[in-house]
DNA sequence: CGTGGTGTGTGACTGCAATCACCCGTGCTC
DNA sequence: GAGCACGGGTGATTGCAGTCACACACCACG
């Protein structure tokens, strides 16, 4: 693609932290805080040194989280996991690449990731997120090629790496594995499917009701309140929709004023009436 | 997708046609001017009755002309073409349907195809351009899932389909496509990311000229002057950019005048400087 | 030959979201 | 505890592309 913009050499900063004036610069570390049901698993994990993320040993039942690996024998999990490496991402940082041979396939334990991309002159586009047991980074397996976008950590994130290799050798012994991750892709290509076809609707309001509708978590769709953790910030949001973060802001606002969806603290927000967000994620009631 | 829109019974009629107030029905016939290269290979064709295309016969000769197929033994083409066939479709029929298991693979050989989407709100959007030479519908061997999306012709074309338990049979005895198929869909992430940084692109203008850039044959874009064959029309150029008809038309008012482009007839656009282009697309020029 | 459909060309108007500029609160870090 | 970066909130302004309403050229076709 000759027409790709040129590959960022440092992490862009959003936008609006520039516009507002401040010339940031993205912390490096930062205090993890896992909850709930990560924080249950991570037990299985050695931490050696508390504040050095690096030194996290890869365990088998660490691997048996993630979905693509939860039906493997043991063995085979515990070679891969000798291959592979946890690692702890901070807010911002970039976990993946755009233009280069990464090595690994990133399976995301906690946190959450997004794709982003750049326009020609340097604007930030958002691709997709990455959910808690999903993974990034698989397209190389396919044709050999390079990530077309970068991975970024939207909040600290746990990711466990896997070296390209090791998954090759994996595919090479278990091909049932390939079925699966063609399934991912072509899951991949009716996400992408989907979110460009947000980006033909007219009206704003809806549009970011329809991506706020797709981070409620599959299980909550149908109950009457729904909890969206880590969810991403009014920029991360406006990059995937097109907009500015002026006007997620502005919808959210409405949102919060109709008590449809309300903060909890910082990492989490509630969706108080997931039925009324879905009618105007569908356009049945007009915001 | 809880989300996706209900799927349009009909074939929706392009917004323009519309909103000038025609309620326009797209012809069904039409005769199909083939040229060139094109017409050269039609010869292999057997062709029972002129005017009835459906009578006309798949050769192995034909299929090879298809990349994804051209290595393959004249045994095995063979045996693919008896159970392939090859149509005509008319200017805006659809070629494959959202949703539904289509049970086919297409192959372009001459015209050109679009796919699409539709908005919950039923705005159309376009997805992509398929070329003379490549295919769609092949989403389904990596999932079994539906197409999410529309394909219509968007010139009288020249389709092969192929069955797809016949291509599933193919790939079961040749393995080794299996590669050039997934790379098939990793180039086609690739186009779909690409695409969506367009959208992201502030100066309208700009976005037009990189679409029209992706237009401009692999051959020529290092040429003096280039030849877009069976160039989409200015709705559906818009509908691939998230702009109205009006604002690409006007567009290329501005680049004819400057003669980057010109008007060949109504099945051809030639871009008479083929440097100028690119430097709008690439925002080094002002357009 | 007229007719209808389609694609394109163009002016006038307008509305909506981007932009700009600024504020505040919070939580991290030193 | 001070300082600061960041995320979020908000009003005023503006400009640009969408929309509407036509006009026209072209082609297929009876």
């Amino acid at each position: 693609m000759a027409l790709r913009g040129p590959i960022m050499p440092t992490l862009r900063v959003r936008l609006n932290g520039l516009r507002d004036g401040g010339l940031s610069g993205a912390k490096s570390t930062g205090s993890l805080q896992v909850t709930g049901f990560a924080a249950a698993v991570l037990v299985g994990l050695s931490v050696i040194r508390p504040r050095e993320p690096r030194f996290m040993v890869v365990t088998p039942q660490l691997l048996k989280t993630f979905p693509l690996l939860s039906g493997l024998p043991d063995a085979t999990l515990a070679e891969l996991a000798e291959q592979s490496s946890v690692r702890k991402a901070a807010r911002r940082s970039i976990v993946l690449n755009a233009g280069q041979n990464e090595d690994q396939i990133c399976f995301l334990f906690e946190g959450r990731l997004q794709g982003v991309d750049f326009t020609i002159d340097g604007r930030e586009v958002g691709l997709y997120f990455v959910e808690p047991g999903e993974y990034c980074g698989e397209l190389y397996l396919f044709d050999g090629g390079t990530l077309p976008e970068f991975v970024m950590a939207l909040t600290p994130s746990v990711i466990v790496s896997v070296p390209l290799n090791a998954m090759q050798a994996l595919l090479a012994k278990h091909p049932e594995l390939f079925a699966t991750l063609s399934a991912k892709v072509a899951g991949h290509v009716r996400k992408m499917t989907f979110q460009r076809s947000l980006l033909g609707l007219p009206n704003i309001a809806q549009r970011v009701c329809c991506q706020l509708w797709m981070l409620v978590p599959e299980q909550d769709k149908e109950k009457e309140e729904a909890l969206i953790r880590n969810p991403p910030t009014h920029m991360e949001i406006a990059i995937m929709l097109n907009i500015s973060r002026e006007t997620v802001t502005r919808v959210f606002q409405s949102l919060q004023n109709r008590q449809v969806v309300k903060r909890d603290g910082t990492t989490a927000l509630v969706v108080s009436k997931v039925a009324e967000l879905r009618d105007f994620a569908e356009g049945k009631q007009e915001l």
